[in-house]
DNA sequence: GCCCTACCTCTAAC
DNA sequence: AGTTAGAGGTAGG
């Protein structure tokens, strides 16, 4: 028996952190719950986290572990009170916000992200996670996690996946999109597009540039200036959002879709992108579990 | 410009 | 249990 791997631990101040909320709600796809504490793969390290009174318990098998990264992942030092306080004054923000709270973004691997969400494409969240998890296993590094835990691995470069045939990346189950994760990784592999010169850019051209990748429309390119770039501005229109601003702001009337996106612009500034998240969350759980259901028992 | 459809594969809902 | 619609879109007509 392999002895167990040393971890290194680093606790973390955070005022309402909630883990489940942010990890396990669509804007990442590697994170695994179980007894409340989480376990995923950032930046190349194994990572454990779980809440504990007034912060986060962050524990991670790498030897010499990037704590910067880790905590810029997360975000820990985000005043989230603050940015909700500012989200527009109505019945809907406000649900949303007591529903959702301790909701966070955070800031992803901008490859990671790109390849997840050119992924996301007409999938449902639970596929998604499926098939980049069958991308790590089988092209990314074995790194160790702690006993008890699956097997973990990192996320390969695009570098590994430009060298892979379409057809090898169908056998992981992506289907169409095959071909759009293969060419975007190969973009990058050639230089021909910089991801770390897109976050330099501001908002609009950092879109344009980004939706030069094959597969990457407007939605997408969003999610990834939100998700990976931390750019408020960025507001991903998705089916969920736009069901939820007819239903919410058009009584169901559909604006055309010029409208729509002007409504979406400048409503909710200047927090566009956080509030997009806990308006996506929250019309999601007004499907799914019926609008009387208010649940805020989150932990935080 | 705007609308339409094809695209892979899997899940959830009959 | 088998069948089918629909899923955090995009590209090309």
């Amino acid at each position: 028996m392999p002895p167990e791997p040393r971890t290194r631990s680093k606790h973390f101040e955070a005022k309402f952190y909630n883990l489940r909320a942010t990890l396990d709600c669509g804007q990442a796809f590697r994170w695994l719950e179980h007894n409340d504490t989480w376990t995923g793969v950032i930046h190349g390290q194994w990572i454990q986290i779980s809440n504990r009174q007034s912060g986060i318990l962050v524990e991670t098998t790498a030897s010499s572990p990037k704590w910067d990264l880790i905590a810029g992942y997360f975000r820990f030092t985000e005043d989230i009170e603050s940015i909700t306080k500012a989200f527009p004054d109505d019945e809907h923000m406000t649900r949303a916000v007591s529903a959702y709270r301790g909701l966070r973004l955070l800031r992803q691997d901008p490859w990671e992200c790109l390849a997840s969400f050119i992924l996301s494409s007409t999938k449902q969240i639970r596929h998604i996670r499926q098939i980049i998890s069958k991308i790590a296993k089988h092209h990314g590094e074995e790194i160790p996690s702690l006993p008890g835990h699956d097997p973990a691995f990192t996320f390969p470069g695009p570098e590994t996946l430009a060298k892979l045939s379409e057809n090898a990346l169908r056998e992981l189950g992506m289907g169409y999109r095959a071909p759009y994760l293969r060419q975007t990784a190969q973009t990058i592999a050639a230089g021909k597009i910089s991801l770390s010169e897109i976050g330099k850019l501001p908002y609009p051209k950092a879109k344009a540039l980004l939706q030069q990748f094959a597969g990457v429309g407007p939605k997408i390119a969003d999610c990834v200036l939100l998700f990976a770039y931390g750019k408020q501005q960025a507001f991903p229109i998705d089916v969920w959002v736009k069901r939820a601003i007819n239903e919410l702001y058009f009584a169901g009337q559909k604006p055309n879709k010029g409208t729509l996106e002007n409504f979406a612009q400048t409503y909710f500034q200047p927090n566009s992108g956080y509030a997009q998240q806990y308006l996506f969350h929250y019309i999601r759980m007004m499907h799914t579990k019926g609008p009387q259901s208010n649940s805020p028992s989150s932990n935080l």
